[in-house]
DNA sequence: TCGCGAATGTGACTAAAGTAGCAGATCACA
DNA sequence: TGTGATCTGCTACTTTAGTCACATTCGCGA
């Protein structure tokens, strides 16, 4: 049984009212993920939105040569799912929990009825909607204009904001849409500039002004 | 004054009432443009909605270099603007008429007035968007996985489908994101190899299935 | 503390795409 | 009809990124 509680963290249901946040409760089920796990795979039908309340997901679209490029990073109270379950064809992406995952998941018959019913959440949904938009269109930016070294930049400004970012150069590369290989190399020259440090398995900004002014060549 | 039936094209309004549609019909401003106007510009806040009635708009991307990226075509019956009206940020992306057009806005205030009070509108807004961003991830996919080549042959086979694609090469070559001079290679490569016909400003496609064939590498 | 697997470092090579520069063809329209 | 603008063809060169094949290092559990 869920908690309206737990459904605070969820940008989306911000601002409603506890009756409502009662009625959205009792729609939803919980699912759970080990970090890992697929939650889905590109192609298939999902069931309704799944809304994150613990743990992060990555969002991947794979190439027939098993090449993989990482979408977007799905943290608490965002969404998933939402392009297969309002247009009803095959999901364009897969997903995958890279930590221990907890989820909401409110089947779209659900969804829908309270869409109807909701004028205001209707509303929240496209903001949320145009906000994956947006991110889409700077990642197709990143992809048309930019080098590996300046998309590994943007991502570790983002990952690194506080603390050091914990994660393998293979698990960099892949969000930065490249190989291991080349983003190591691009991670030592950084490091000899003294942008960066390097530790197996972490990367820490030393100096988040140059990264920031190399993501813009 | 703009009348109900010239609403029609627009999928978004299909199956709505005669009343609602005369409602939305009086909060819409008609806007028109010639071939190669801009209407608007990446970073501007739009009013609010435009549908386009009739010709087409380019959506893209530029760098700082000068360099463009064709985002989506954008067609009869399909909106321009969603993302920065709904979450009131700047818009993403630049909108330059490829032909004459005749658009209808729908402010941002009315916009939301009729989202509150016309749920199945919202929902058709929220597929909308969905098709939208499905068409951003296959964008990702071509420019992350394929080759020139391979986003060459997907968007003759798109520009191409009846009748020669009427277009220069430098047109063709921004919206497969590269640079004129490799599409005009790759262009005269596909057309020794008795795949396309060129002539000045324009191309035909002769062996639909070979290129199809060329888009899985 | 041994050893194994994961993570990382490196060099040589290849391929794809972009850059530069210019010549020739064609079109629109004065 | 000619003339400037646009479009296209072509060659040589440069850069960037990806591939391959190993060597090395690190951390952790047996």
């Amino acid at each position: 049984m869920i908690t309206p509680d737990e459904l605070r963290p969820i940008a989306l249901f911000a601002g409603l009212d506890v009756s409502t946040l009662a009625e959205i409760a009792r729609a939803m089920q919980i699912c759970e993920y080990r970090a890992g796990d697929y939650l889905a795979y590109e192609g298939e039908h999902p069931p309704g939105i799944l809304y994150v309340a613990r743990g992060r997901v990555r969002l991947s679209r794979s190439a027939a040569d098993g090449r993989e490029q990482v979408l977007a990073m799905i943290g608490t109270g965002e969404s998933l799912h939402a392009v297969a379950v309002f247009d009803q064809r095959p999901s364009p992406t897969s997903a995958r929990a890279m930590s221990p995952v907890r989820c909401l998941l409110l089947p779209r018959d659900q969804l829908l009825h309270l869409l109807r019913h909701h004028p205001d959440l209707a509303i929240a949904a496209l903001r949320d909607l145009a906000g994956q938009l947006r991110d889409l269109v700077v990642l197709v930016d990143d992809l048309a204009f930019r080098s590996v070294r300046a998309r590994l930049a943007r991502q570790l400004l983002h990952e690194a904001a506080e603390g050091p970012a914990e994660m393998t150069q293979q698990e960099l590369a892949e969000r930065a849409g490249t190989v291991r290989e080349i983003a190591g190399r691009a991670l030592r020259q950084l490091a000899a500039e003294g942008i960066v440090r390097l530790a197996r398995g972490r990367v820490s900004v030393l100096d988040p002004a140059r990264l920031a002014a190399l993501i813009e060549e």
